[in-house]
DNA sequence: GGCCAGGACACCA
DNA sequence: TGGTGTCATGGC
């Protein structure tokens, strides 16, 4: 634990919770939402992912059994909106196959036992990468792990906090080392770096008119 | 019409 | 370990 680090990660907090919080995440009605919409998500617009998952709902989908007894040609379908369509519906099959197969299908059940060792399994799962592992285990298991996606790593390379290149689990470690283990923390942070840099980072510009690089003296 | 979005994976050297 | 190609829709 650095203690320097700490207070700057915590006054970057302050100034994004003071401006956007409190964010309320994940924007959906239940953990199996959140699941779907984790790997969904990847590398996608979210509006395209909400797309995708009304189609889900009308069609009766969001749930570990449908899934799993639907014709991936017909899951494929329903998500389409969502891009990589054929990519995430083998995913997502792989995700439900495998909760079936280890868990009865059951999430409870997926989320009852030790969380670290969860992290380890859910990896080797196809199509379950880091963020898309932390994000479940996060915003639908509440476990206090910190989630890093392309938004994480691009503000806090710009403030100086990590290096340009660094791999996701140094970042994580960083946020995790010198944080305090709070899921509700964790939690808000995440939602709220996604919601700074919606509005204010481009992928290959500086923010503009970012209070974090006016306010904070890092 | 080009760029980008809350990644993951296979393949290669 | 690090770099590159692939997967694809929809909004701006």
């Amino acid at each position: 634990m650095n203690k320097k680090l700490q207070k700057q990660l915590l006054e970057i907090f302050d100034i994004l919770a003071r401006r956007y919080g409190p964010m309320q995440w994940w924007p959906a009605e239940t953990p199996f939402e959140v699941c779907v919409g984790a790997i969904l998500t990847q590398n996608t617009n979210w509006g395209n992912v909400e797309k995708a998952i009304v189609n889900l709902k009308r069609e009766g989908l969001l749930s570990a059994k449908a899934l799993r007894d639907v014709p991936v040609e017909k899951l494929a379908e329903a998500i389409r909106p969502a891009g990589y369509y054929n990519v995430k519906s083998s995913r997502l099959k792989d995700f439900v196959g495998w909760l079936f197969e280890r868990f009865d299908g059951s999430l409870d059940r997926m989320f009852s036992g030790d969380w670290r060792e969860l992290r380890e399994e859910l990896l080797r799962v196809r199509g379950i990468g880091r963020e898309t592992c932390d994000s479940i285990l996060l915003y639908a298991g509440n476990k206090p792990t910190f989630v890093v996606d392309a938004y994480t790593k691009r503000l806090f390379a710009r403030l100086g906090v990590v290096a340009e290149n660094a791999d996701y689990e140094t970042v994580r470690t960083m946020f995790m080392e010198n944080l305090p283990e709070d899921v509700g923390l964790f939690n808000e942070y995440h939602a709220l770096i996604v919601g700074h840099c919606k509005e204010h980072c481009r992928k290959r510009e500086r923010c503009h008119g970012c209070d974090l690089h006016v306010t904070c003296a890092i």
